[in-house]
RNA sequence: GCGAGAGUGGCGGAGUUGGUAGACGCGCUGGUCUUAGGAACCAGUAUCUUAUGAUGUGGGGGUUCGAGUCCCCCCUCUCGCACCA
């Protein structure tokens, strides 16, 4: 750097301090002019623009992007994206390309919702959305690429979207089948579980029934397999995550086994993971929905079976599947006969019995498993135990519970007196042999219906005709776009299937008039590859532009909400390895680390009368509208309903969106729960001005000692610790993501500047101290460290400087305390040299007069050293 | 019930491989400067205590010269899943 420059810009700058001083009050620094400055400056200066390819290590950071939503960012958002954000300036310090791309998950229900209240089309109201929470993202100063930004519901991506679909159909990945969905009549649509509440509708609160409809499915039980076995491979994933997908997936050995209808041809196959105990199966339990059932009946049983399909159909998903439930069942009054005994056997109808889970039949073994107990109890069916424990005799007669641990076989014939472990295996083997059924792996998983009766979503690509049945839409006719004029009122089913313009069609094949699907996707599917269409997202020749995909992906690093631990990263997951078995992409798995940031939680206040207040409502400990005090609730979530909320903007608006970064990484790590709290936030603002002052307070001093670059070795302690808060902040950053701890060790370096005394400082040293601080800072509040790195004389933006690096030599100590110790307990410290070997060591240390007080009259049975550390003396008695 | 994680001052939280428990911040106490302080700066702040002492990381055991950290048992809390056959 020209001497004469550096003259120049502190010339230039100190007239700029003396006004911000007028403007800003003596104390505070003015956070307003600098935050706009450097956002504005960023923005002409394309600084955070990447480029795909290059000689630079590629680094993908990315967080799980929004819905816009009417009301904006919360407070939970800053977090994470600040989180990302911190990285990503960090490792483009570090010299990486770096991709940190943000857009919108804009297709949903609250846009269509919104129509109805307020007849605003849901294309409006999402794109004002959006509009007005990029104001606020870019207030954070966030480093986003903006330039890749996209939405959703683009015609453009729904276009790829729906290739992707088709491609899948080519594959058989996609299909349409019939299954049960929840079913508002009023509303003349399926409905979420989530939208189910107490069995009614959350619209129109008429119960909810059980409907077979026709839906577009996804074949994600097709990589079951894959998706399971590679949570091994994800080491970089958060172990719980793992956990959740393992068990979402559900994986369970066992074997299929038939089972003879008495007096019929009819067999009915169940599916168990204890064949150990299928002579002690006393009665079978088949789902309401089980497709036997209306052959099975017998005409005295047939009332009374059809008064019990009715009641449980009338129950929705939730509640069927919940602890909650009673059992229920009702006999059939067939038999089917014990493939092993020959015994004769009730069929029972039971409401606790899933269609979708195995084969939607259970064999019931009452002694050794407990719903079967309580059902076989409630309706007085034989109990047959078939192992005992060991050391133990079970009696049917007295038994309380079910007895579900391991054992000895008995009363199962040729298999009596085997462990039940091993008779699994033997069980299973002999019944495949006998062709009484066969081994087979059950998941828990499901495949994943994607069909919605929603209009705003992505159009599924599918045209109906009469004469050529179902039909693709043709590539070149993609995208099948959302008509605009639409009117959404709520009711009669999804505006699309009353949309005439829309629904016919000319089949592709013949020409005859056709019927356009009127579904849309299921809202997961956008998200299940919108990182992969970052690396190319304006690329018009398919969903992904290879070269730039197989350049950014895998995403280095996600970060995201632990709510979406199993739909959405699940998905994801699932969408990469079709993409890569459809040629569009290598990587299997789409994002090689992830972290899941933890809530942002505030503590609840309401008053007696006037009941939640919002924190602006409560003065000195009182509402503000009677005086009452204010009773403190829990520290939970931050919710409207609680009203323990704070507003981005306004937190922005008084402390400056810095202070707000760094406040949100100061007070938890990410990953864990943040506890808002304004007091917290006030000491982070206190901080930012405590740097600004260091810098200004020490800039004449500075300005006489440039050269920064001459120093070597150990000078002072100042530089010492200058060091160490580079190495520590380094190691904190990099992958650990200890940003509390990182900020820390800068407060620590910035008391230890403070603390020099004045006149005595030596400028060369105490300027790598400022501008350290300024550096390792800039990641995490970045605008006033470009300030304040301008006002130390430098051009160019911070972040061109890259990181700093940390010199060994200037941390070599010549003198260490180390710690005595006399049987593990403290009991002195000495000040000795680095390389003091020992033997002089345990010199000193006996020699310390409260040491020699504790060993006094003892024997030494030895001494420990600690290199670095610790001495410690352990004597006898 | 199953799975995962956590439990450390008045509070949020530090504590890489076992090695000075409580970094840093908040709050609180005292001081300096001020017309003033809800500004700034400095000092103090785990508990008990006459201490160069004792005790202390949910409880109880263990390994070790030494345990917040490793092992065993128990308790509590949070999150997820849950009639899954």
């Amino acid at each position: 750097m020209h001497s004469g420059g550096l003259a120049y810009i502190l010339g230039r700058q100190k007239t700029y301090i003396i006004t911000l001083d007028i403007e800003m009050t003596k104390e505070h620094y003015n956070f307003d002019t600098i935050e706009k400055k450097w956002q504005d400056y960023w923005l002409t200066n394309k600084t955070f623009k990447t480029e795909d390819f290059g000689d630079k290590p590629k680094y993908y950071a990315l967080d799980m992007f929004p819905y816009p939503s009417g009301a904006g960012l919360h407070v939970g958002h800053p977090e994470g994206y600040t989180a990302t954000d911190i990285i990503c300036r960090y490792k483009r310090m570090r010299g990486f390309n770096v991709l940190h791309p943000m857009g919108w998950d804009a297709f949903g229900m609250p846009a269509e919702n919104a129509a109805i209240e307020n007849g605003t089309h849901p294309g409006k109201w999402t794109y004002e959305n959006i509009e007005s929470m990029r104001v606020q993202l870019k207030r954070i100063g966030l480093s986003y690429d903006w330039s890749r930004e996209f939405a959703t519901c683009d015609s453009d991506y729904s276009h790829w979207e729906q290739l992707i679909f088709l491609r899948m159909l080519e594959k058989n990945l996609a299909y349409k089948k019939t299954s049960n969905v929840n079913w508002c009549n009023d509303c003349q649509t399926v409905l979420a579980n989530e939208q189910v509440e107490d069995g009614c509708c959350w619209r129109c609160n008429n119960p909810v029934e059980q409907k077979e409809l026709d839906q577009w499915f996804f074949r994600i039980t097709e990589y079951a397999d894959e998706l399971l076995n590679e949570t091994e491979n994800l080491k970089g994933w958060p172990e719980k995550v793992l956990a959740m997908q393992r068990n979402w997936i559900g994986k369970s050995y066992g074997c299929e086994i038939d089972f003879s209808v008495k007096g019929s041809a009819a067999k009915i196959k169940v599916f168990t993971t204890r064949p150990d105990t299928l002579y002690g199966a006393t009665f079978m339990s088949l789902a309401p929905e089980h497709p036997l059932v209306g052959t099975l009946v017998s005409a005295e049983q047939r009332a009374e079976v059809e008064l019990f399909c009715a009641e449980v159909s009338r129950q929705n998903k939730l509640d069927r599947t919940s602890g909650e439930l009673e059992k229920k069942g009702v006999f059939t009054g067939a038999y089917c006969l014990n493939p092993l005994t020959g015994q004769e056997i009730p069929v029972f109808l039971a409401n606790f019995v899933l269609m979708d889970y195995g084969t939607g039949a259970v064999m019931a073994v009452p002694a050794h498993d407990q719903r079967d107990f309580e059902f076989a109890q409630k309706y007085q069916l034989d109990i047959q135990v078939v192992i005992q424990p060991e050391g133990a005799s079970l009696d049917p007669q007295t038994m309380q519970t079910a007895m579900t641990g391991t054992g000895v076989l008995v009363n199962s014939g040729d298999f009596n007196g085997i462990s039940n472990e091993d008779a699994k295996e033997r069980i299973a083997s002999y019944l495949d042999a006998e062709q009484l059924g066969c081994k087979s792996i059950n998941y828990r998983l499901r495949d994943w219906g994607v069909s919605r009766q929603r209009y705003w979503g992505t159009p599924i690509p599918i045209i109906y005709c009469d004469s050529c049945g179902t039909v693709p839409v043709p590539e070149k006719d993609l995208p099948v776009k959302l008509p605009m004029d639409v009117e959404i009122t709520g009711e009669g089913g999804s505006p699309l299937a009353r949309h005439q313009e829309f629904l016919t069609v000319a089949c592709p094949c013949c020409g005859a008039p056709a019927r356009r699907e009127s579904d849309t996707f299921d809202t997961f599917v956008e998200s299940s590859w919108y990182f992969a269409r970052y690396a190319s997202p304006e690329y018009d020749q398919a969903p992904l532009d290879a070269d730039a995909a197989n350049y950014w992906l895998p995403v280095d690093q996600y970060i995201g909400g632990i709510e979406h631990a199993v739909m959405h990263l699940l998905y994801a997951r699932f969408f990469t390895k079709v993409l890569r078995d459809l040629g569009m992409v290598k990587a299997s798995e789409p994002f090689t680390n992830l972290l899941t940031q933890g809530m942002v939680c505030m503590e609840s206040q309401r008053c007696s009368e006037h009941g939640w207040l919002y924190p602006e409502e409560v003065r000195d400990g009182k509402c503000v509208t009677c005086g009452r005090a204010a009773e403190l609730g829990r520290t939970e979530k931050m919710s409207k309903s609680k009203k323990n909320v704070v507003d981005p903007n306004a937190l922005i608006e008084r402390y400056g969106a810095d202070t707000a970064r760094l406040f949100s990484l100061f007070a938890a790590p990410p990953e864990k729960d943040l506890e808002w709290n304004e007091q917290g936030v006030e000491g982070c603002y206190r901080f930012l001005n405590r740097v600004w002052r260091a810098v200004h307070d020490n800039l004449g001093l500075i300005e006489s000692s440039p050269e920064v670059a001459s120093l070597t070795g150990t000078t002072s302690d100042l530089r010492c610790k200058t060091h160490e808060t580079i190495k520590k902040v380094s190691a904190d950053v990099d992958g650990r993501f200890h940003f509390n701890t990182a900020i820390a060790s800068v407060m620590e370096l910035v008391n230890v500047i403070y603390g020099l005394k004045k006149g005595q400082e030596q400028p060369a040293v105490l300027r790598e101290a400022i501008e350290t601080v300024v550096r390792l800072l800039a990641p995490f509040v970045p605008h006033i460290c470009e300030e304040l790195w301008q006002r130390l004389g430098h051009e160019g933006g911070i972040e061109r400087q890259g990181w700093p690096s940390w010199d060994e030599a200037a941390m070599v100590k010549s003198e260490i305390e180390m710690v005595v110790q006399v049987n593990g307990k403290l009991r002195s410290k000495v000040k000795v040299a680095i390389d003091i070997d020992n033997a002089e060591l345990e010199k000193i240390a006996l020699a310390e007069p409260n040491v020699a007080r504790f060993i006094e009259g003892k024997q030494i049975r030895k001494v420990i050293c600690v290199a670095g550390r610790l001495v410690n003396i352990v004597v006898a008695g």
